[in-house]
DNA sequence: ACCATCTACTAAATCGGGTTAGTACAGCGT
DNA sequence: ACGCTGTACTAACCCGATTTAGTAGATGGT
């Protein structure tokens, strides 16, 4: 029990022989359109025993074998040729449930998401998929949709499942669990718990630098609803970037958004107050790509033009971002990297298991991308 | 064992003295601000022979109560009562493996998307997790991104991992396995396959008749790439539909995407080799939503403006369609409803699993989303 | 001739739960 | 006193693979 079951598992994802098991019958035609390839299931897939009786020899030779155990030493080159013959030709694949309940590894982690439909979510799992599936790890998704009673009982439900780990994505992280837990942007400290997150301080000064080089000294907000586990830290990282640039925050020009839609509603709503405010301002942050869309039609249907009346600094550079007219200024988080990275970290956990589970905090670095919503502050002579 | 799992599974789920377990000493603090409440995890999970041993009987006996066999009847309800309390105090949770290796059932649905991260496929996986997980089933997740080789594999490993069912989505597929599959959007007539598909007649003929009505009768086409399981449907009903409309449709104003980046690039490129045409056109209708945005931008870039110039009709009505500036009209596919049916259709086909697995086929309506993005065609005399 | 050492395997236990075919005993009728 | 019917359980096997502790038999050294 001393060796680690992953080795074992990567040799046999990494024979082809072996990994394409299962298909028989390919009976390949000319592929008409739309016509189906006809490819049928063999009705029997071997187990480890049927084989042994098949080669004359006890299932636990095989297994060795196969498995490449150190005691199959002692074992001839011609038996062992002899048995993984045998495996090609019945396509033999191991149980995957019989060989988890012998190891106590499902090599399945848990991934839970506010929404798995919503670009930032959808991004960040992107990346978890491509260094995962890579690895031989499949995952469990599900959306919490903000309730807490799921954020609660998800990740229950994944352990029952037995997953190696778990990844949260935006999502309050409180509790430790008896496997790795991996966030990406969650900001709690919590033992066992690794944190993935966005150079904060980083964001909220170039983007403010950003509008403050273009001129701008009366900025409006918009905030993150109470429940998104990024709102604090970026408010907070805000203000001390304003301060650094010796830009004054006026509280009239802070609104927030309120309520659970993943739609840009929120966002022109968080806008109409601003503007009804009646308090002037030249450029506008919000708290994410959403909200910022929302926000620019809020602006339009004010007769305000982007940018040449407001400009406009979105956060995320989810894909939408780039496709918007005019596409939006953002700050990019890398969401993809950032989910590749709590994949490799997860992993990386998981096979050095042992008490080293102090958590910690890994950094990426934003980047502004400067599309077509931005620009400089429009004459002070305007008035509104 | 002629007795199916799932209504056990449900049971246990319905069950919510046994489905919340594993969590122990709950130390709910004030819940200061970012300060974790302190969970933790009990380190043993009781099995069911230590549960037997503790209430001084077989382990038989507690299996046979908890899973509420009709074997049990003749066992007292005092003893019955025992047992559940002893379930309740000691958290007894049914290994999961273990289960899934005696019932050869996994609970687990594998769902195969061209890309989690895209609009359209992440709106089906919502529908698809909302019956899912309701249902007591957890689904895995994988990406092909088009590539052939790992559209024959990933559904491989699935059934390595004993999926019970499975999804494919805007997937081409051409196999028939040994568990039910249901596609969306997959038009090949495969046996024991259930394509979950638009009604595309119906879907070319409120697009067009939206554009006729407005009187436009140049309209240019965008269709979509020959990997993509919709392309030939919406096409050869277009076809169709135009026909009975009387409206002729000019192979000049036929573009197509190319390449496979889920970017408006595409519908950009598309759109410049129209406009290259030097031919006229009043609207045009895209393959789908995210080449319709690639299309208004390369529309606008020839000083062309929407609608006022060109009408322009996207397909799907993905998230952000709504989002755009102008909003996007578009020709929705209730998506997240498609999910929904597919997950059903499989939980249903596994239910009553026999030799029913004729495939089939189940329409769903589109509906026209009208938005901003189409206008009255412009007045003959203006040329370009 | 005898023990030590290798070689080439295998029996049996284990993971945790589900199921079938019984068993042991009580009570009842005759 | 004998069988019969229930009642209240349980032994033992099953799912399929992994792993430990061995066991036969051959070879070698002295």
């Amino acid at each position: 029990m001393s060796i680690s079951c992953a080795p074992r598992l990567a040799n046999i994802r990494l024979l082809p022989q072996i990994v394409c098991a299962r298909l028989r019958s390919v009976t390949t035609k000319k592929r008409a359109k739309g016509a189906a390839r006809t490819v049928r299931m063999g009705p029997k897939p071997v187990s480890l025993k049927e084989l042994a009786e098949r080669l004359g020899l006890s299932p636990a030779t095989v297994s060795l074998v196969i498995n490449r155990s150190p005691v199959a030493d002692s074992i001839p080159q011609d038996t062992k040729d002899r048995i993984l013959a045998a495996v090609r030709k019945y396509k033999y694949r191991p149980n995957f449930f019989a060989r988890s309940l012998r190891a106590q590894r499902s090599f399945t982690i848990g991934v839970i998401v506010p929404e798995v439909s919503d670009g930032y979510s959808a991004s960040v799992m992107s990346g978890v998929e491509d260094h995962l599936l890579q690895e031989g790890y499949f995952y469990f998704v599900a959306s919490h949709r903000h309730r807490a009673d799921l954020i609660d009982e998800y990740p229950r439900l994944f352990l029952e499942r037995s997953v190696d780990g778990l990844i949260a994505v935006d999502t309050p992280w409180t509790v430790s669990l008896s496997v790795p837990v991996v966030t990406v942007s969650g900001h709690n400290q919590v033992k066992g718990v690794t944190n993935i997150v966005l150079d904060h301080v980083r964001a909220a000064e170039i983007a403010l630098k950003h509008l403050f080089q273009l001129g701008h000294r009366e900025v409006a907000f918009i905030k993150g609803q109470e429940f998104s586990s990024d709102t604090e830290v970026r408010w907070s990282n805000i203000e001390k970037a304003a301060r650094q640039l010796g830009l004054a925050i006026s509280t009239r020009l802070i609104s927030q958004l309120q309520g659970d839609s993943p739609s840009p509603e929120l966002g022109y709503e968080a806008t109409r107050k601003l503007l009804a405010s009646r308090q002037r301002f030249t450029a506008l942050f919000a708290f994410n790509d959403i909200s910022a869309m929302g926000a620019i039609r809020a602006l339009r249907e004010a007769k305000l033009r982007v940018p040449d009346d407001v400009s406009v600094v979105g956060f995320d550079d989810i894909q939408s971002a780039a496709y918007q007219n005019p596409a939006l200024t953002t700050v990019r988080q890398p969401l993809r990297e950032m989910g590749r990275i709590a994949a490799e970290t997860v992993l990386r956990r998981i096979r050095r298991s042992g008490p080293d589970s102090q958590g910690g905090e890994t950094m990426v670095e934003p980047k502004l991308i400067i599309r077509e919503t931005t620009g400089r502050a429009p004459n002070r002579v305007r008035s509104r």
